[in-house]
DNA sequence: AGCTCAACCTGCTGGC
DNA sequence: TGCCAGCAGGTTGAGC
């Protein structure tokens, strides 16, 4: 499920619902997770005020007063503010129990997802913390730019679809973005990212940040009541260039569309427009 | 240093 | 209907 439009939305739609509340207790039903949730976790965090909500990357970083929580949603985690009172369903691992009665529910059926203490405040941990401290820019940075791409690109040689989806380089580019947006600039997913130009990358930068914004926007539509429900996810394949469209006619040109696999991941591009 | 691959899990789909 | 293979929106870490 989550791609960081997501992630965005998810952000956005528990904020108002976390900041300024003090933490009760947290309830861990299953910590084992992609990193064990650590025992002491629960001891340290009760208590705590919630301070700020913000993203670095996909992941969620709750400010509290002696340090952060780190979440990640990994390949299937979803949140929700429920009643604290109301009966967990298979695969609700987390809760975090609010003063006001509400719970942060954390639900991930297959355990990709993460939830981390630092005694770093959001600020620091985005700088220090393992995680966090070698991750490339924003999409949605300025620092993210055609000449960023260009440069790094330069001493390496796989394609360029993997390069885009490498967290060092750029963060926040999941699959299927990575895939629309080389459909919009043009770009075989194949290509070795050296031997793309600064103008091309130029091009790809403005449609990922296009793509991104875009999504984060619909992700809101289809996500923006997922504090009562999940959230639609045939919502979004309809705008869906070319992720998952393997067969079917190119909207541009009408060519069926290919699939091939690029560093494990499916990719899906237009023989005729892409190169 | 860069690249590929396996691994962490459950759930769903499609073929037989 | 049931069984099984294959695949899934992410990320890390080992080994070449």
């Amino acid at each position: 499920m989550p791609e960081l439009p997501e992630v965005e939305t998810t952000l956005r739609g528990i904020r108002p619902r976390l900041e300024g509340r003090r933490i009760d207790r947290l309830l861990v039903r299953e910590p084992r997770l992609r990193q064990p949730i650590p025992p002491e976790t629960a001891a340290l965090v009760a208590g705590q005020t919630v301070g700020s909500l913000s993203r670095r990357s996909k992941y969620l970083l709750i400010g509290l007063d002696r340090g952060s929580l780190i979440l990640h949603l990994g390949m299937s985690g979803s949140l929700r503010v429920v009643d604290a009172e109301s009966p967990p369903k298979r695969h609700d691992h987390v809760d975090l129990a609010l003063s006001d009665g509400h719970c942060l529910r954390f639900h991930d059926p297959r355990r990709f997802g993460l939830l981390l203490w630092s005694e770093d405040s959001p600020e620091l941990a985005g700088l220090r913390h393992p995680l966090l401290s070698r991750l490339g820019p924003e999409p949605l940075d300025a620092a993210f730019d055609g000449g960023h791409l260009y440069r790094l690109s330069r001493q390496r040689r796989v394609a360029v679809k993997s390069f885009l989806m490498d967290a060092a380089v750029v963060v926040g580019i999941g699959n299927i973005y990575a895939n629309e947006s080389l459909f919009l600039a043009r770009i075989h997913p194949a290509r070795a990212c050296h031997r793309i130009g600064l103008d091309r990358y130029g091009r790809l930068v403005e449609v990922v940040r296009a793509v991104l914004q875009a999504s984060i926007t619909q992700g809101g539509t289809t996500l923006r009541d997922f504090v009562k429900d999940d959230g639609n996810p045939g919502y979004f394949a309809q705008s869906l260039r070319v992720y998952g469209r393997a067969g079917e006619p190119c909207v541009q040109c009408g060519t069926p569309l290919r699939q091939q696999r690029i560093g494990q991941r499916s990719s899906f591009y237009c023989p005729r427009c892409q190169h």
